[in-house]
DNA sequence: CACCGAGTAAAACGAACGTTTGAATTGTAC
DNA sequence: GTACAATTCAAACGTTCGTTTTACTCGGTG
């Protein structure tokens, strides 16, 4: 009987209606800016909920990562490990893995309830926090997915050295962070109909074809100047 | 006799100690972790400085940023002047448009006090801050470097559709910024030495390749959807 | 019915925030 | 030396922050 209305009426209702209203303030306002009363006001819940929900602001902030953020790098290391099973021993394509990372992100923008969108945005700001709690968060649920991925490249580019390699990695990084973080510089750049912003589709191929390029890119003299140095 | 005094005398040298001191604590705690107190005990200076010579605390964020800003983006329009005068008539090689821009920035990092390298990183975080009055400022004060390179790209690659390039310039940018302001991401991806972290002339070359190749890559089939849509 | 634990509610806590005040101090001109 | 403006200083302003406390409201159990 308990647990059928447990199953009936969600067992952690506040919970999720704060998770929702700080995802959508944290990226407004940013982490500090976005008080304790904006964010239970937004969420329609007592200004002490989040400290007996959660304990504190900063594990609310980690609770906020973690909902989206596990999922989201579990399904990175799925997509890998199905491409390379279906590949069989044979080397992947760079822009099949590129577009394996990218499409999780991808399609969390064109969450109808635009909570997926909110959080990768807040994700985009968040590797540029001073906050050191939350850089090491961050860190921390990445760094599996990150070395997973850097070794599916090196397999895909032998040629290319190591330290070469770690540097494209953090450019391509930065562009789909920053793309998807940074709204308003596109309209900075030019007037850009904001329509086709989201479109998952069509940012995919152009930031495929952008990374792909980079990461092919022909090695420069600075390889041949490390040596001789 | 005054002007000589003066002259001897830094006319303005509270100003600039809190001015050097908001620089390095704002890029490590962010504009609102950076408290005014914080600040000024930096600085050496007395609390109430701040608002005796700049009025406010977001008068002193926006004298940061156009006290190194407005030179820096003067100085890439120069650099694309003499640019394009020394090449008469013949268009220009994208990677040298690259390069004109990217150097003003990674002249900066190799600040010996370390202040301009502070506000690279500072700059490179403003671009995802939240708060209007910032995202504004900084839209306005790059406005103008952001149209003269814009014309200069699509005078170099007349192939290149309109929108096609405003993404590739909004990727290009992108990567810059965020490479410059992320710094710890290098070594989550792997134990990066930091010495050649800042070594200015290989990070020119690395990201000058890496843009290139992005800014060059063929077109997908992104522009043919968009034709038949 | 009494009882209990989970959750909610309103109010208050001390600390830290940006800013302002008014007196003290400095440097310069007459 | 006196006068005057510019600057520095300690102290306090009112506000807002994250958190805690205390009382209250329930549904389920014995």
């Amino acid at each position: 009987m308990t647990q059928t209305l447990r199953a009936l009426k969600p067992p952690h209702e506040t919970r999720t209606r704060i998770l929702d209203a700080s995802e959508e303030l944290f990226m407004q306002h940013g982490f500090e800016g976005a008080s304790m009363r904006l964010l239970t006001a937004k969420a329609g819940v007592n200004l002490a909920a989040v400290n007996y929900h959660f304990g504190s602001k900063d594990a609310l902030i980690e609770a906020v990562f973690r909902r989206r953020l596990d999922p989201m790098n579990a399904e990175r290391i799925v997509a890998l490990d199905r491409l390379e099973k279906s590949a069989g021993g044979t080397p992947l394509a760079p822009a099949e893995i590129i577009r394996a990372f990218l499409r999780t992100s991808l399609a969390m923008i064109e969450d109808s309830r635009c909570g997926g969108r909110n959080f990768i945005r807040l994700l985009g700001r968040a590797y540029t926090e001073p906050s050191k709690p939350i850089r090491g968060l961050i860190g921390q649920l990445y760094a599996p997915v990150m070395e997973r991925y850097k070794a599916a490249f090196a397999r895909a580019l032998p040629n290319l050295p190591g330290e070469e390699l770690v540097w494209r990695l953090h450019f391509m990084f930065g562009t789909l962070s920053y793309t998807l973080a940074a709204t308003d510089t596109v309209q900075l750049i030019a007037g850009c109909k904001p329509e086709d912003r989201y479109d998952a589709k069509l940012l995919e191929e152009r930031l495929t074809a952008f990374l792909e390029a980079g990461l092919l890119a022909p090695l420069g003299v600075q390889s041949t100047v490390r040596k001789a140095a």
